[in-house]
This record gives structure tokens, C-alpha cells and sequence, in this order.
DNA sequence: CGCCGTCTTGAAGATTCTCAACACCAGTGG
DNA sequence: CCACTGGTGTTGAGAATCTTCAAGACGGCG
């Protein structure tokens, strides 16, 4: 069976020139592709495997104890999960498929191991990783200051952003598998104010989130409306 | 002139166990110890240097367009500054200091060489940093799902943890430097309602924020009512 | 067909914000 | 010495935003 990894290869070589077969030592054949479901997310990661997504979405999320649910990120292809949890220990949140998902699994020895074969790999990774962080900052800013409009904007674009730097959009549209209610618990609001929010988008024709699509119907006038600035996406290589 | 690094030592060596002269090399002769205001902050990041803050604290914030400002997080002895904009080029946000701040100023270049001669402490850096994005998305989660009233007593739990893994704090108070309106932005609510959140935790006899110090004065409620779990401060050792 | 998840809309209510006013204090200059 | 100023904290009242509750529509799937 062969796979695409067209996604991971697209992000990581934005971040240093990697050879094709140096970014498929990452999908060694002791790797499996699976079609995932949440049991296998935890279960692997707890079995210290981290994951590569090839195909679909996932969230990341905690629970709180009052039964509210934060959506933390959602994780679309090329993106790692687990890396942090495997490598360093810290965990405390959980993973759950937005759509059909193919994953492709690594157990955390072969990771290390891959890692001092390639230096510059590793360096891809974390760095990409640190990218990830940026993003959080990023919603951290978007759900303390920004009202739900905005908010809204601001993610969806980024969202679309993400997908195009993977090859999966287009500046025009692109595939939101994500659901009204987890719209709502990634931007910690009612999903029924993320229905109004997004009437309110399309009737001011800016956008369209519909049928598992997000179309920019005015892509200018929504990057206005949301201040949206791409550069925390966009980085230029690392200087180590 | 000597100073101490105490906050620094004891934050590392949770980490990993370091004889105190490896830590000590961070903290080499080529390092100025100054009294930091904005200008030398912002100045001194964007020539390629970090810091580590002795005393006092610094705030990290972004700036957005209508003139409203996010803190992303306040900073405490002990913490790194710039670590990843100078190492990674990643930046677009600013500090600014809370209290009288004393930092030890690190070139790059000393930084790169020091991590080199002691991966040790590179891996105990990197670790701290990873601990950072724990809290980040703890506060994510604190902005995005927390009404006003557990949200602020899960801050200051947290700041109060913080400062008391740095020896800067008991489990029955800590100095607390951030203005009520530093401290609005942080949690994403306008410093009127920060006052009135305040002013219902004092009356609820769990906690008082005055004159620049916090006074648990009911730590076992105040957990319960924020649901805090020191658990992702408090980390163990890295795997690798 | 019936059921479940998702989407949609209305109306009432809660939370939080804005505007406005005032107290207090430290510093500053006359 | 005192008035003035700017930053911070405090309180009230009205307004805006967002949530909750309730109900119904629609489509996929057993």
C-alpha cells in the first residue's frame, strides 16, 4: 500500500530544504497507516507512539469538570500529535477525530532514533513545533480580545491559512470538517452563537461555512474585519 | 557584585539534577545584570539576546489593532525571556516590566556555546520552555471555558504555584506586582469587572488581592472552586 | 419509518462591558 | 506648604454581548 505524505513534506520543507526521502525516514515501515478512532489516538500515545496525520482532521481537547469541553487545537495533515507528550512527559489532554482520519503511527524509539540519523530533521520538527505554539499564542490573544464575529474570522482564516500551506486550499475555499458545536468549543462559545456568528459572515458576504466547507466569498474585506496577519504561520527558517 | 540565581536554580533542578556551577555557566561574567525598563527589553531581544529574570516580574503582551491588549503571560524570576524569538525568529509580541526588574542578559552566541558544552542544561531549558506551552494552554482553556469568578482564582493559584516552585511563596501568600488592569488583560475581562471579581473573593473569604500581595485566605475552597490541578507545573523528569 | 446528530431560530436571562464619577496616593513643581 | 497631576482602585447604572432553554427542520442511517 502506498501513502501520501505530500502534507508533512509540503510543511516541513517550508522550514529547512530537506531531501524527500530524508522526511521519509520519519514513515519507516515499522510505521502503520491506520484509520484511526479516539481509542486508538490515547492508547497509542500512552503507549509512548506519537502520530503523523496523512489524512482528515483531529482535535485536541480537555475537559473540564462542570462537563464544558475546550478545544485546544484541531490538528489537520502534516501536523504531529503527541510529540510533547511522548518526548517530554506532559500530557493532560486528549485527542479525538474530527472526520475519517489516516494516521501514520511511530513508536518513540524510532523516532530518537531517526532523529540522531538526521539533525536537520529534527531540527525541521521542532521547529515546527515551535510554530505550533506561536499558533496557540495566537488563539490565546483571539478568544481573550476579540468578540465573536472576529473571533470567528480570525479563525477560520487561519484554518485556511494552515490548509493551504499544506496544499489542501485554496485562497478561495477549503474542506472545515469540524462541526458547529466544536466551532464553538475551540473558540470557548455557544454553538448556537457560532451559528448566529456565521449567518451573520454569510449575510455580510464574507464567507461561507457550509457543508463541510468554508469558502471565502470576500477574502479582503474578512482579512480587514479579523486584523488577520499571517506571519505567525509563515516563518522564516530557524537560525540554529 | 554578586546575585542571586536561587529563583533559576530551583526551577532547573526540578527538572534535572544540576550541580549548581552547570547553572552557573548560563550566568557567565559576559553577562550584565541591569535594572531592565521596556526600551532595554525590547531593544536587547531584537539584538539577538535573552534573559533570565533575577527579580521582578515582565509581562509578555500583544497589542491589537483597536488598541486593546492581550497579556500572554507574566514572568517571574527564574523564567527565560526570548528564548524562542532569539533562537527561532519566531517573535511578534513585547514586554513589558510589572515590578523593578533585575535580568542577567545572555547573548546568542553565549547561549548556542553553553548548551553545547552542557546538553544537560540545554535539555533542562528546552524543558522548562515545553512547560510554558503547558501553561499557555491552561490558560486557553481558563479564558475560553471559566467565567470571571474561578477564572481569576485559577490565575492567581497558578501564579502563587509559580512563585512558590521558585521559593517566592508560600501555600498562604505571595507578592503579586500586576496592577488590576495588568491583570484584566491577562484574563481577557476589563479591570471594572477584574475589581468586582476581586471584591466577591475577598467576600467570599477565599482569597485577597491588595497592596501588591495575594493572601490565600482559604486555599483548600479556592482550589475546589477552581478546579486547580498543579499538575502541569509541576512536571517530572524529561524522558529523553 | 424512526432516531440521532446537526443546524436553525426565538425569547428570556446572565454575564460582562462601557461610561461616568469619585477616592486615594505618590510624585512634582510652584 | 500646597495645588496639581497621573495612575490606581472603587462603585453605580445602563447597555451590549453571549448563554441557556425550548422548539422545530433537515438529512443520514439503522
Amino acid at each position: 500500500m502506498t501513502f501520501s505524505f505530500d502534507a508533512l513534506e509540503k510543511k516541513l520543507s517550508a522550514f529547512a530544504d530537506l531531501p524527500r526521502d530524508e522526511i521519509g525516514m520519519l514513515i519507516s515501515e515499522r510505521a502503520r497507516v491506520l484509520l484511526a478512532d479516539e481509542e486508538e489516538l490515547s492508547q497509542g500515545i500512552s503507549d509512548h507512539h506519537a502520530f503523523i496525520i496523512l489524512e482528515g482532521w483531529v482535535a485536541s481537547f480537555k475537559l473540564l469538570e462542570d462537563g464544558a469541553r475546550q478545544i485546544i487545537d484541531f490538528h489537520i495533515p502534516g501536523d504531529f500529535l503527541g510529540l510533547r507528550t511522548i518526548l517530554l512527559r506532559t500530557s493532560d489532554h486528549s485527542f479525538v477525530p474530527v472526520s475519517d482520519v489516516t494516521v501514520c503511527r511511530i513508536a518513540k524509539q524510532d523516532l530518537v532514533d531517526t532523529f540522531q540519523k538526521s539533525p536537520r530533521l529534527a531540527a525541521a520538527v521542532f521547529w515546527a513545533a515551535s510554530r505550533d505554539e506561536a499558533i496557540m499564542v495566537e488563539h490565546l490573544i483571539n478568544i481573550g480580545r476579540r468578540d465573536a464575529l472576529t473571533r470567528t474570522a480570525h479563525y477560520l482564516l487561519e484554518l485556511g491559512a494552515r490548509m493551504r500551506l499544506v496544499g489542501l486550499g485554496t485562497f478561495k475555499e477549503y474542506d472545515c470538517p469540524a462541526t458547529q458545536y466544536q466551532l464553538g468549543d475551540a473558540l470557548g462559545l455557544s454553538a448556537i452563537h457560532i451559528n448566529r456568528t456565521l449567518r451573520k459572515l454569510r449575510e455580510m458576504g464574507l464567507l461561507t461555512f457550509q457543508d463541510g466547507r468554508v469558502v471565502f466569498d470576500d477574502l479582503d474585506e474578512l482579512i480587514k474585519l479579523a486584523n488577520f496577519d499571517i506571519g505567525y504561520l509563515d516563518q522564516l527558517e530557524p537560525i540554529i
